[in-house]
Order: structure tokens, then C-alpha cells, then sequence
RNA sequence: CGGAGCGUAGUAUAGUGGUAGUACGCGGGCUUCGGGAGUCCGUAGUCCGAGUUCGAUUCUCGGCGCUCCGACCA
């Protein structure tokens, strides 16, 4: 992709009235645009980026047997009634004009376990059905009183949602822990250390569940830790505090705010009570099946991302996501074999199927530079007179630069 | 929803009860060309409504919007 092609541009100045850092420099940088309070547009490098996380959480989710598909936003009154959750004070709701004489009422989708679980009655009516497992990624919407700090709380955002169906509760379990590790994977892939936390069931389950904390001055929430091993707990329900010992490990507690970038939770029978989802039994018996259901946002993980990884002159990005692998710097000038051999660079990278940024616009070298650290990509390869022959290739998230041949840059992005 | 702050060109910021200024951007000219270049010309603006006033972008009230603190929050 050419820079000077890009429909987004980058700004000198900084976002009027942003507070949060991951805010301003997304916008500053133009991978995304407000349009309203939390609710936002991707521009063309933003949507690639969000599109490489979503495509690290299909890999792990189809992994572990999971199937993708798409339930609609607009959800029906009836399926909230059935489990009292139309008077939700978080859902937009919405209905047909007076004109169509129709007066369905709908909620926006804020989470699908109703319409999920309607969809297995038409599936799954025997143990030989079970265990399964869908998910899908698709806009979330939710009335937040105050939607806050960019993209870690808006009102409209990308999630992934999975539902797990199971015979029994020791195969829910099995497949809960399953969940877990792919998250961790997903959370490793992303470069983004995260603590697996007990927190709170709200209304859904007496039990525990499990949110994915990523340890950060921004979070909202309060997680209570050991330093020296697993062991995380949400401050909600923290049974421990700060200098406490450990009662897994005898370590140190600890205490930090937490970016809140998934959850799981064991639902049990409630949906499927709801909805009537049963199933036979070897022995013939009709029962219940027991439910799992697993969130983790990919627009709050962008955002996380950039709160994570950033300096006084922009994003840096982890290279599983940067939106291009290569920002490739034309510093030419007027000197025309520079401006030929970058172009033949670009061409030949973009051929052997390298993800490049060319910036070929006709503006200074300083300007170029700059708009390369704000915008953060893994790779940095700057072609001038001074390089001659080479390639100096230098890694945004370090000093050293190296002086390549194009081969070597080929080989070392791939 | 309670509290605080803020709404001025495309963006970011000054300022004034009486002709609204600067920077960036954008269009054009010349000079530049390794850390957001210089210069000249051009371009474009007071959130909406009501009130006070001879006159309101400025003052008052209301609305709408945005940010932050809190409450809320799968």
C-alpha cells in the first residue's frame, strides 16, 4: 500500500479533549475516527489491525473445535423475556415504525445466549450431539451510562462470543480449562501479559468464573496477585490484600488495576432451562445441557494493545498485529535512481507477499520519520542516498539499525 | 444518573459586548530534502434555541455534544 494512496492521513496536532492513550494516538495516527461518544470508525490500517486480531482468535478458537457463525444484532423481545433480561438497563432498545403495522420490539445484541441457545433446540436432542461448540465475532451494543477511555468502554464494539454445550458437568469443566488455555494463547500471541483472575459471577452463575486482567495503569478493575504464581483475584471478591501471603504459593500479594480483556463463566443450566434444551441420554432420560459461555473483545484489545506499547512518539505495535510488517521509507529527494531503486523495492517485497507501507509521498524526511514512529509498524526500512546499495532496516520497538541487503529484509520481516 | 470542565475554519488553539487572529492542513509559485522545512499568494470558522442589548461569538437561561471523577457495567 502507498501512503500516498491511504484514505486516512495522520495529524500534527493531537485529538482535542482525549485523555486516554490509546485514543489519542489511534486517532492522531488515523487508524480510527470518533463518531460518537465510544462508538467508533476503523479506517483502513485500523480495521487491519483489528482483522489480525480476530484472525489469531479464529485460529485458537477453531483449535479447540469451536465453529464459527453469525447470530443477527437485532434480537426480538421475546427471546430477553424468557430469561427476564429485557429490562436490562444496558440494552438500546428499538422497534418498527408506526407505519408497518407491525410492533415488534428489539434489543440490540448485547450478548447471545438467548438466541444461541434457541438455535441448539433445533440441533441437538441427543448425547450424540454433545459436546459442540460455536462462536461468533460481531458488534456488541450497550448502554453504558458513561463510556469512557477510547476503546476499552464504548457503547458499540467487536467481541467474540463463545457457547459451549455439554452432557455433563465434568465435560464442562474439561472444556472450560480448555477455553482457558486458548485464551492464553491468543493473549501470548498478542504480546499481552494477563493474569487469569477469580472474579465474581454477577448474575449469572454462583460460582466463580474467570476474567483476563492485563495488568495496566488504565484498567478499571482492581486485581489482587501473587507475584510469584498464579494466583489472581479480583478485588470484588478478594479474599486476600496487599503484603498479604499467597495462600497458593506463600508468595507476595500485590495489588495493580487491570484492563478486563476477556471472561468465561460456567452457565449451567440457566438458558437451557429457559429455552427447553434437553437432550437423551444413553439411557434414555431427558436432560438438561449444561452451558459455557466466553467473551474477549477485539477492539478492547486493540485499544489495550496501544496503552501496552507506546512511547513519546507513538504506537508499537507486537508484529502479529501491525497493520503492515514493512513501513518502507523513500528518503529520495530529487535524486531519481533512489526514487527508482525504493519503488523497486516496494514492488519486489509486495510480489514475495511481504505486508508493505511505501511511503512515496513528496514531503520531508523528518515529516516521513515521524509519521513512521507514530504509526508504529513492527518493521522500519529507509532507502536514501546514504544507504546506497542497502537497506537500513530498524525495528520500531528498538534502537540499533542495520544496514541490509534487500535479501536480508525479505528473509528477516518474513 | 450525581459532580466538574469544555464547545471558535477540515484539525488544533487565541481573542473580543462593535470588521475574529495564529499554527497545521488544503490549492498554487519559488527554494529546500535524514527527524513533523523556508518563503510568497490563496482557502476556510464562532454547536443549536431563547433572553438581555442599538448591537451577542463574548453576558444569562435552556438544549445538544465531548472529556474527566463517581455511580453503573459480562
Amino acid at each position: 500500500m502507498r501512503i500516498s494512496k491511504l484514505f486516512s492521513k495522520t495529524s500534527k496536532n493531537w485529538p482535542a479533549g482525549e485523555e486516554a492513550t490509546n485514543a489519542k494516538l489511534l486517532i492522531k495516527a488515523g487508524y480510527i475516527r470518533k463518531s460518537s461518544a465510544g462508538v467508533y470508525s476503523y479506517l483502513p490500517l485500523g480495521w487491519r489491525v483489528l482483522n489480525k486480531i480476530n484472525d489469531i482468535i479464529r485460529e485458537e478458537m477453531n483449535s479447540i473445535g469451536a465453529q464459527e457463525l453469525l447470530m443477527p444484532t437485532l434480537v426480538a423481545k421475546d427471546y430477553w423475556a424468557k430469561t427476564d433480561r429485557w429490562e436490562v438497563d444496558i440494552a438500546f432498545k428499538t422497534k418498527l415504525p408506526e407505519t408497518s403495522h407491525q410492533s415488534t420490539e428489539f434489543g440490540l445484541g448485547w450478548t447471545h445466549e438467548e438466541v444461541v441457545t434457541d438455535l441448539a433446540t433445533d440441533f441437538i436432542s441427543s448425547y450424540q450431539d454433545l459436546p459442540t461448540a460455536v462462536y461468533q465475532i460481531q458488534n456488541k451494543f450497550r448502554a453504558e451510562a458513561r463510556a469512557k477511555n477510547g476503546l476499552l468502554r464504548g457503547r458499540e464494539f467487536l467481541m467474540k462470543d463463545l457457547y459451549s454445550f455439554h452432557a455433563n458437568k465434568e465435560d464442562l469443566d474439561n472444556y472450560y480449562q480448555t477455553v482457558i488455555e486458548a485464551y492464553k494463547k491468543i493473549l501470548q500471541r498478542l504480546d499481552l501479559n494477563a493474569k487469569v483472575v477469580e472474579a465474581a459471577g454477577g448474575a449469572f452463575t454462583k460460582e466463580y468464573t474467570h476474567e483476563f486482567q492485563v495488568l495496566d495503569p488504565s484498567g478499571e478493575d482492581d486485581v489482587f496477585y501473587c507475584d510469584k504464581c498464579d494466583f489472581a483475584q479480583n478485588k470484588e471478591i478478594a479474599k486476600v490484600g496487599i503484603g498479604d501471603k499467597c495462600p497458593a504459593c506463600g508468595g507476595e500479594i500485590k495489588e495493580s488495576s487491570g484492563i478486563e480483556v476477556a471472561n468465561v463463566f460456567k452457565l449451567g443450566t440457566r438458558f437451557s432451562d429457559a429455552f427447553n434444551l434437553k437432550f437423551k441420554d444413553k439411557d434414555g432420560s431427558e436432560q438438561a445441557v449444561l452451558m459455557g459461555s466466553y467473551g474477549i473483545g477485539p477492539s478492547r484489545l486493540m485499544g489495550t494493545l496501544v496503552e501496552a506499547y507506546n512511547d513519546e512518539r507513538g504506537i508499537i505495535w507486537p508484529e502479529s498485529v501491525s497493520p503492515y510488517k514493512v513501513h518502507l521509507v523513500s528518503l529520495a529527494g530529487d535524486n531519481n535512481m533512489v526514487a527508482k531503486s525504493a519503488e523497486k523495492i516496494y514492488t519486489n517485497l509486495d510480489k514475495s507477499g511481504v505486508e508493505v507501507l511505501f511511503d512515496d509521498r513528496d514531503i520531508s524526511a523528518g515529516h516521513k520519520l515521524a509519521d513512521a514512529d507514530l504509526l508504529g509498524l513492527t518493521w522500519r526500512a529507509v532507502v536514501s542516498e546514504k544507504t546506497g546499495n542497502k537497506i537500513e532496516l530498524k525495528q520500531r520497538s528498538k534502537p540499533e539499525i542495520k544496514l541490509v541487503s534487500y535479501e536480508e529484509v525479505a528473509k528477516l520481516v518474513k
